[in-house]
DNA sequence: AGTAAAGTTAAGTGATCACTTAAGTGACTT
DNA sequence: AAGTCACTTAAGTGATCACTTAACTTTACT
């Protein structure tokens, strides 16, 4: 769960494409096969396929073959990965802020007390 | 604020960079100039351009210049837009995991009210 | 005026993307 | 056994990426 780059790299470079963020859209509503994941878009099957790569790869996605039927499903880590860094970004921003916020009541507390 | 898929196809690719999170780790400690955000990287400065133009496109990311000093500062709707969108996906999945659950202890009761 | 600093533009390159069509491979159906 | 379904693999293509070096453009300093 530390900040692996490289999978960071993958996550995010996975959610960038709509198809693949219509994809996790709909496997967080629940599992899907891949025919199912591809009805909303007007690709081929193996563009489909490609999409599922990535998402697999990124680990964002898995999935498990039973008879001719391959059922791909969210997988929580992955995601949770991607929005703690951001998450991580804006408290350190906001932390930020807040700090500039108390600076700027100081120095309003200054001026008020020059009159 | 609505759910652009273009300004979050931008966003997310600028994430998918370790070169750019970078900058925005720096950058959410507070503004800093083109060469500042160069220091960490062994890249060309024309490269360090190149990174800060998808950040900027991105709407992550804006400047001014000043003299001959551009100073970049963190944007913080974009960030947040992202990381709401990821937040959404986690809420739906965890809606489902709890109708699952309750799938679950309901047959699980049945279960206990079969002995 | 002359030089250095900070950034910027242009052009080129090899790698990776997102797609396609064509040709399989197994697994259920009839 | 033959046909159809649900993927899967392979190969090719045009577009976009992440970089580079070389050549400017503006400020600012001495």
């Amino acid at each position: 769960m530390l900040n692996d780059s490289a999978s960071l790299n993958r996550a995010f470079a996975a959610l960038a494409d709509p198809v693949r963020r219509g994809m996790l859209a709909r496997l967080s509503r629940g599992p899907a096969s891949v025919s199912e994941l591809a009805v909303p878009f007007q690709i081929s099957l193996p563009a489909v396929m490609q999409h599922l790569k990535a998402l697999e790869t990124s680990g964002l996605v898995a999935s498990q073959k039973k008879g001719r039927v391959r059922t791909v499903h969210l997988e929580r880590d992955a995601l949770a990965e991607a929005e703690s860094w951001l998450t991580r970004r804006r408290e350190e921003w906001e932390a930020r802020l807040d700090r500039f916020e108390d600076y700027v009541t100081s120095i309003t507390q200054e001026n008020a007390s020059d009159r």
